[in-house]
Parts: C-alpha cells; structure tokens; sequence
DNA sequence: CTGAAAGCGCTTACAG
DNA sequence: CTGAAAGCGCTTACAG
C-alpha cells in the first residue's frame, strides 16, 4: 500500500489493483499484455498504473524471474587505474549502449574484495544483482578471472585470454598490431635502432605488443640493435624508460610505445634530451583515446577500437544470457593505424 | 535448493540451513552476527556457508529489506555527449569510491527515456533498482530534475541550482571562477580586447561562466570591446567561434573558453590564423580533465575539482539515505587556478 | 530462549 | 475462462 509521497512505501501492484477494482495478479497480467485480460481492463489498468505512477519493483520482479535485469562491469581494482583512464570511458560507453538496446542496467564494479571464500568476480552474479559480467583489463596471473570462467557463470573478457580456452572474449590482435607499426618505422622511416617500452608484462597486451616488436626487429635482422624495457603504462613510465636507455648510453632513432601515455611521457623527455621528435628520432604508441591527438607532435598511434570492443562484448553476452548459441569463443577486433607526426609522417594538423 | 554448477539455481539459505540442520532464520541470524545463536551454531553456519560459496541474494534481501543497496549515477543524454568525456570519468571515480566505502552498488545510467507517465529519473528509484541518485550535467530546463527534486525522493546534483533551492547539491562557484581567470587575462596580462566563448546557456554552468567573465571585463571597463559567443563545449565549437570572430572582423587579444575542449579547438585555429597562442594572443579554459596539460603550448585553466564534487555528492547521499541530518542544501567546492604558457604565464614543462 | 510464520512485490502454474 | 495461491530468498516480528 502507498504510503506518501516521500518514496518509501511505493505504489505497488495491488494498489492498482486495488483502484481497478480486480486482483493483483490481473493487474500484472494486464501491463504484460497478456490477451487473457480484457482490452477494457487493461486499458483501465494502464490508466490507474499510470495515475498513482506505478513501477514495477525491480526487487520483486528480480526475484521472481530470477534475473536482475543487469549486467556488471568489473574493473579489477589491481590493474593500472584503469579507472580514471580514458579506456575505461570508452568500454562503459560501449556496454551501456548494449544494455541500454537490450533494457538491462549496468553496475559498475571495482573489485575492492578483501571477501574470503566466494572470489570476487562470481559475487555479484551468485548474489543475482547481475545476469552477467564483463571483465576488463584483468591481469594474466588473476586466478579470480579463470575461476569465474571455469564456473561457467555467464562472462565475457575484453582482451585476450590464450590461456584461458575456454573463455569468451572480445579482443584485438596486438602482436599483429605491435608488428605492424614497428615495421612501419623500419620500412617507411628507415629506423634501425629500436626501443620498445612495454606495458605490464603481466597483462597480456603487454606480453602481446612486446612480442610484435621483437618479430618485427627479428624479421628485419635488427634484434641485435633492439632494446625492450618495461613500463606501466603511465605516462611517468614512458618517461622514466626513455631515460633509462639513454642513462645507459644506447642511443635509439625509433621508439615503441605500449600505448600512448608512456608515448607522451617519453616524448616530453626525449625532447629535454634534446631530441626532436618525428625527425632524428621516431616514435608510435597506442590506444588513440584522446592524447595522441593532441599532442605536439600529434602521436601516431594504432587506435584500438575500445567501445566497439565493449559493445561487442555485451551484445555477446546478452546472446548467452539469451541462450543463444553464440559464435566463435574469441572475436577479434581490427585495429586503426593512424598516421601523425611523431613516426617523420605528416598527417598532423598542428604540424601544418 | 542448489541445482547444478552452473548458474541457475543458486545456494540459498535453505540449503545451507538443511547442512547445518538448523532452520534458514537460524543461518540467517547466526551470518548476521546476532547474538541470539550460539558461537557454535554460527561457526557451523559459517563453515557450511563457505563450502557452499553461499551467496545471499540481493533481490530477497532488496525485497524484504526495502532498499537496494545500490545508488544509481544518472547522465542526461540530452547533454553534450557528457558519457564520452573525461569529466564523467572522475564523476564515476568518486561516486564509485564513495559507494564501496559504503557497501554499495553503482549503477550507471544514461536517461534513454521515452518512457511516458513516470520521469526517467524517478524511475530508478521508484521500481528500488537504486535507494537514491545522482544527477550530473543537467541543463536547466530539465523537468525531469525538478520534478525528481521535488519528489522528495533521495536525491543530490552535481552543479549548480539557483533556481531550485530546495535541491542538495555540489558544486563550484563558476562565476568567481569565471572572474578571476578574466582578470587575470586583464591585469596579469594587460589584455583588453576579449572574447568569451561560452558553453551552452541552458546550463548553469555556461551561463555562470560568462557572467564572470562578464562581471570582470565590466569592473576593467571592457565591456565595449568584449564578445561573446555561444559554443557547445566541444573542440569544433571552439574552434568555430574564433573563426566566427575573426570573420566578423573582431580583432581580440585574449579569449576564455568555458572549457578546455574549446580552448584547444581555438587554439589551432588561432595559430592557423597566423596568431601566436600565449605570445600575441592568451588564452585560458575551464577543467583540467587532461587536455589541457597535454597540449604544446599547455592551457591556463580553471581546475574543476569533479572528483571530489562526485565524493561529496555521494557522500551527502549515502548521509541522507541514512537519515542523518545533511549540512547545508547546497555545498560548493574551491577551483583551483592552473597557470600554464597558453595565457602568456611560464609554467608548462613542454616550454622549457 | 527458540521455532517457524509472515510478508516484502512480483509472475505464473494451478484449481475451480 | 478466471480467481487466487504459491513461491522466488530474505529478515524479523511473533508465538510458544
């Protein structure tokens, strides 16, 4: 029963009942449509529902259909805060434009853990407060994430997961990528020294893009000459690695960024080390989310195609939550090569 | 009862109370620590509850307890793509900080309404998915807000309300701010010629902005050289009313753009025009989300402190869900003055 | 002190 | 065809 005005105590079923003068369970059938109920009582229904302005308890429907209604969004907390990153921004756009089609809410979820006995990620669907989960940036080594896979609870992955067979996963093909432009500095810059500053070696895309280097280097017999240190994926990072080398006395013409962060931080650096930057020395990073672009010189980068990921993702997962057979286990993504100054090519507009 | 491994038909109290042999109120009570079961019984409890990785589930907890557990982040879609900017990152990241200290749930939403009789906003807290709301970037003919405010139901708004004075909200005086950055183009600088390129003015903020700027160039008695334009926060929109002003023959020495994302659109058409950002012509923003500094010359900006406005709102919120008594309706926040080299001022690290 | 029912709000299977 | 009960999982007020 309504109580007032002030929310708690909500309009509920059998207050429209109540008005309408039938049962709860019509009054339910009659917003579902369901033919059983008269077209005059349903429209008697619907305009009483919509007078007291009814909603369906989320609580109560949740728990009868034994499904929430949402999916979840993790962000495992450990990774590189990922949460203030603009990859983040990119993927929560993705998902909730998904579940914005699909009707369902999205919780978004940091794994703050410290919870004993259930793992973390499985949580929030054995407690029903989501039908599913998607899960990205979890590192290599996150026995959390192959539990939850293991369980056969519905998840999908953004990244690649080659160690986990099994999993679901929405991806793109960073050692591909990783060689790609590597070779576009060796081919079309004529770079033969090269750094690569890697992201966290234990997330895969950085095992990923670090391998994509060195087949590259490989391939062009320049190994000899290559350095690869690792980074965080921080802008610090960037810089910190830049100045490593040159502390070591290794002088490098081309640099590899793991994305493009450490790219700007190296730059900056490069740069009070008197280097300048698209010219006597050449650098790429990766992602494209924002900084590349507007950057002095702008950063060539190879766009990874984030929210596309996500709303892959969660239409896959949807699909499953659907009971629809869904397609191969690993979808992979193109990715964007996009040409700026920082690699000596002219496709920046500040530069003009 | 607990069915099989893989989702569906999860471990409920019964199943842990039919281990136990105790009835499923005994299990309850004994995991909420109550003092009426025995320390051996609780520890049977315990015990049994972890080897069944018993999970309680929140829609039967939401349903009886009458709240959710969960807070709801609303984003007006209507507003200038807000979902895909930097600003909502740190929103999200202090409303998400915020709700784990409190054991709450996120949910993250975009109003996609065209749902008639019930406000998309009320919505989620009429149907219990969220226990109360944070509305963010809300333009002032929303009715949508007012109504919600009006409601009485939980609420808190990031941004300022002048005209809704019974709302709780978080803000930053963007008039002073506005202001002062003005001034300091007109006394740090000696300009006097200035535009003002404005956000769009069915929201608090840009109208607040250019009443600053306003506020100033009228003490300096400027105001006959002063122009103002109307953008939309975006790089295009700053970018087209520098070209606007140049075209209509206004000749300006310095511009304050309601947000960096403008400044930035400006600035590359200031130097394509031949001008010389921070030399000939200064410049100065509104954010610091992180353009601003990754820029060569860096921005001079008004630093918004979003985050922290996020962790005050939700924090206000999780105080009035728990009946506390809430401080003042409306709580404002310092902004913090950014001076790098686009104003004239020597402080960016790109510069030396 | 303890056992077991009631009831949160919903939907659907069941009885009439 | 329609009325009304059952039951999803939980917590607490109530009966014994």
């Amino acid at each position: 029963m309504s109580v007032d005005a002030k929310g708690r105590g909500n309009v509920t079923l059998k207050d429209v009942a109540a008005r309408v003068g039938v049962t709860q369970a019509a009054v339910s059938m009659a917003l579902a449509g369901n033919p059983r109920i008269s077209e005059k009582t349903r429209r008697a229904v619907q305009r009483a529902a919509a007078e007291l302005g009814y909603v369906p308890s989320s609580a109560g429907r949740a728990l009868r259909r034994q499904s929430a209604g949402a999916i979840a969004l993790i962000v495992p907390n450990t990774s590189h805060h990922v949460f203030g990153h603009a990859y983040f921004m990119h993927v929560l756009t993705g998902v909730s434009s998904s579940s914005n089609a699909h009707d369902a809410q999205v919780i978004v979820s940091t794994n703050t853990d410290g919870a004993e006995g259930v793992n973390a990620y499985e949580r929030v669907i054995r407690s029903g407060s989501a039908d599913g989960v998607i899960v990205t940036s979890a590192a290599v080594d996150d026995a959390n994430v192959e539990a939850l896979v293991a369980s056969g609870l519905p998840v999908v992955l953004i990244g690649n997961f080659p160690y986990l067979p099994e999993a679901v996963s929405v991806g793109t093909d960073d050692v591909a990528a990783s060689r790609l432009v590597t070779e576009h500095l060796i081919t079309v810059h004529g770079r033969s020294r090269l750094l690569h500053v890697s992201g966290p070696l234990d997330h895969q895309t950085g095992i990923d893009r670090r391998e994509g280097f060195l087949q590259a280097v490989r391939a062009h017999a320049l190994g000899e000459n290559a350095l690869v240190l690792e980074g965080d994926m921080s802008e610090e990072s960037g810089a910190e690695a830049v100045r490593q080398a040159h502390d070591m006395g290794v002088e490098v013409d081309g640099v590899v960024f793991a994305n493009d962060d450490m790219a700007f931080g190296g730059m900056q650096t490069l740069r009070r080390l008197g280097r300048r930057v698209g010219d006597d020395i050449a650098l790429v990073g990766f992602d494209d989310f924002g900084i590349a672009r507007t950057t002095t010189p702008g950063i060539t980068t190879m766009r990874v195609p984030a929210e596309r990921m996500a709303l892959a993702a969660s239409d896959t997962l949807f699909a499953i939550l659907a009971g629809e057979r869904t397609g191969p286990a690993h979808v992979e993504l193109p990715v964007e090569f996009i040409a700026r100054t920082s690699c000596g090519c002219a496709g920046d507009a500040l530069s003009e």
